[in-house]
DNA sequence: GCCCGCATGTAACTGGTTACATGATTGT
DNA sequence: ACAATCATGTAACCAGTTACATGCGGGC
């Protein structure tokens, strides 16, 4: 039983449309690519598995070698009750804050383009959100899958304004670190 | 070279203070939990690769098997070169949202139930850093790692908030979803 | 005498990525 | 003709966890 994780992120890809493996991953990239991500060398080795178990069928198996698959009633079956297994996470390690917790060595000037780095980064990804949300918005849903597509953008959202906010905090902190003037204020003009 | 993520934080963790691999194990969980884990299967043989190299050394090798270990100078130098390497980033692969973004196969009231779950989490992480954050700020920092340390637990509060505050959001809008009475109001009493 | 917490280490496994080999189709 | 893109698949590798084997020292 490979992973249960990447037998969602497939089963659940599949249950919005039938497409082919490598549609597969660029759906998984471009879709959810802000809170997933899947490798061929995961992909092909799970819908094969998938489609021995009943779970996915081949469509087009003809001549191409280029196959279309579509998950099966047995496969809706199953993303459920894998969507309804407990979350399981990931230990962290988070290698920005690792850097930073030791940010002594590094010294304020250098945390301070991580930190700077990080929130360009987390700016990118707001606008990004942004761009996501048009786009599923302005295709119809009649399916009723728009709701939670929503909801995972938003997440997106929150936490990158979060990060930002974070950044800002800490650049102040990294410049008082750099100049500690104890004392002795309006020496140079402003900031 | 292995993994030197684990290098850095285990050279990290002994700049601090000198430890044995059992304490800088716990040091890690407790101090560096919430953004950072490692287990013995990759201390040992990170400390014992890290000896051979000289930039650790043991002190007390003597009789009990227990040995603490030092940071060399060597050593210190090997931790800012690996601090000032480019943080990499891990692909993302979020249970939580994956679980939501097909949540129309698992329903509004499971779904509502996962968030809820998530807003607990987050809720008691929030309440673990203000007690980390009293725990820093109470012992003296004669060498000034304390900015840097409450840099990283800021961090985890506004994460926290706004995973907080982005579960809220959610549930409205699951609750929404759950009961869509498109007009017709004041049918059941309140639910 | 026994259990518990400290301590060290290793082997097996898992989940995953990267790189490679291969080939069809399409556009220029 | 040739390049780019779509497409499939595998083998090698990697980071990391889990579980296990082992033993010391102290408290009850």
């Amino acid at each position: 039983m490979r992973s249960s994780q990447t037998e969602t992120a497939v089963l659940g890809g599949l249950s919005v449309e039938p497409m082919t493996g490598y549609a597969l991953r660029e759906a998984i990239r471009e879709v959810l690519g802000h809170f997933w991500s899947e490798s061929f060398g995961q992909i092909y080795p799970t819908l094969a598995e998938l489609e021995r178990q009943g779970h996915v069928r081949r469509l087009d198996s003809a001549r191409t070698g280029a196959s279309t698959f579509a998950i099966t009633p047995a496969g809706m079956t199953r993303l459920k009750e894998l969507l309804a297994q407990p979350v399981q996470q990931v230990p962290p390690r988070n290698g920005l804050m690792l850097r930073l917790f030791f940010g002594r060595h590094l010294g304020p000037a250098a945390c301070r383009s991580l930190v700077l780095q990080a929130r360009a980064e987390a700016e990118s990804r707001l606008s990004q959100y942004d761009a996501i949300c048009q786009d599923v918005m302005k295709e119809d849903d009649p399916i009723g899958d728009r709701p939670y597509w929503l909801l995972t953008i938003s997440a997106g959202q929150h936490t990158a304004r979060a990060a930002m906010a974070w950044a800002d905090e800490a650049l102040a902190v990294l410049d008082q670190l750099d100049q500690p003037p104890k004392a002795a204020p309006e020496l140079k003009g402003k900031k």
